[in-house]
DNA sequence: TAGTCTATCCGTACGATGTAAGGTGTCAAC
DNA sequence: GTTGACACCTTACATCGTACGGATAGACTA
């Protein structure tokens, strides 16, 4: 009968920079449905979501590839536990009392949390189950709870959170349309630069004209300008009085 | 040397039903960057991505998979000039000389598009490359002249349009976050209605009341609403007297 | 007419992917 | 001990993107 596994635990154990902790050589620490998430999010985080490979995660936890199959479904189940992991770090802004202060608050929470985490708006867009789990249920009924707080109708307040909801998301995926490498803005700035040049100017006027100033505007001031419409939108909506 | 081929035309050619024009049996039609790319949406739309495959597109154009790369450098070249098929469809509405309403028929226009083909959202999240081909530009350049006529700072013209654009995007997104199947909606009612009964309406009270609504509302109309608010934010913000 | 060029397409092959099926080891309970 | 449950590993397969090289056919030259 071939022996031929003599099981010492030379194999790799990559260096285990990590949360240390040993990983003694008998037992790693059990595998775990929490683990493998986290370590995908890291992984998608850092690389992208092309690099979310059942071998790679096996690799970032010492163990095979099929061995977290003992533990989740699917890629797919994955995919959708990070989800999970990214919403539930969503914090939570302290409420002031005041509407319009805590919607504002409440929409540059989301924004951060899809920043911080900026592959996650892929997962959204080829997600094929909508939302169930709590965690990612808690900071809906949180945004409905602030929202509801304005002094609108029922259906106001659904449509309102469509509103807010659908800007956060498109603002953040159109703010991260290039996500891979070192970081944001050089490229783009570049590359917005460039393009303007080469444009035929008779085609494009505009975007020879306002592209350059696309390129050098701040994000995050773009965001608070279109929250501010919103904002005042739905002001004029609930006839309420400029605060 | 072995001769090995004995090239009869019998292979497949599977039927073809589509833009018919024979393919006669000596030639089919040539293979054309632009037949790859109305292929490759096709499928896209009717399967989903994860169906657009090289074997996959061959096999739709009646030729092997290694044969595509001859027009396109890349899988990801098809996948973004499936961008430039669907942009190029956009329909520009006519123009009536009332810049709130160009704005809003240029947004539905716009919402249109994405809804036409939900599935390039995924693309558009993947995309490495910010837009570059004049059929993307075209619909951007568009818009910023529209912008343009509202009596708004050049700023303010580019903030605009990256609040609308986002808007569009994430409403998009949002309504299509399950892409696959026969239609919309049926699903998403049930889905929600089940969820909303299971949960633990003293964690989530606002959740069970509100799901059902949100369930039953019109995406189409909900989109309004938060247009309404964009353009009523707008509209003061450019001290604009209401029409 | 024969010969060469070039564009187009096919065949084969390689490495990587997700995962089904079954094997091996460890430990708790009997 | 023996047994059974569980965690993990090994092997295998179909399918993916694509590198590489050979075959075919029309256009051009002579």
């Amino acid at each position: 009968m071939p022996e031929h596994v003599e099981h010492l635990e030379n194999v790799s154990l990559p260096p285990e920079q990590g949360d240390g902790e040993a990983a003694s050589r008998r037992h790693r620490d059990p595998l775990t449905r929490e683990r493998i998430l986290r370590a995908a999010l890291q992984v998608m985080d850092q690389e992208g979501l092309e690099a979310v490979t059942m071998r790679r995660l096996g690799r970032e936890l010492g163990v095979e590839a099929m061995s977290l199959y003992n533990h989740v479904k699917d890629k797919e189940a994955i995919l959708e536990g990070i989800l999970e992991v990214v919403m539930a770090e969503f914090e939570f802004p302290e409420e002031t009392g005041d509407w319009e202060a805590d919607v504002r608050a409440g929409a540059r929470a989301w924004r951060r949390l899809m920043i911080a985490h900026p592959t996650v708006i892929a997962l959204f867009a080829e997600s094929k189950h909508p939302a169930s789990s709590p965690e990612r249920l808690r900071p809906m009924e949180w945004a409905f709870e602030i929202l509801g707080r304005g002094g609108l109708s029922e259906v106001e307040v659904v449509r309102a959170f469509r509103a807010f909801g659908g800007y956060i998301m498109g603002s953040v995926l159109n703010e991260v349309a290039n996500p891979v490498p070192g970081m944001g803005d050089r490229d783009h700035h570049a590359e917005h630069m460039q393009l303007a040049g080469e444009l035929p100017p008779t085609e494009f006027p505009n975007l020879v004209r306002l592209l350059p100033l696309m390129a050098e505007c701040d994000a995050e001031v773009d965001f608070e300008f279109g929250l501010d419409l919103l904002i005042a939108g739905l002001r004029a909506k609930a006839n309420r009085p400029a605060r």
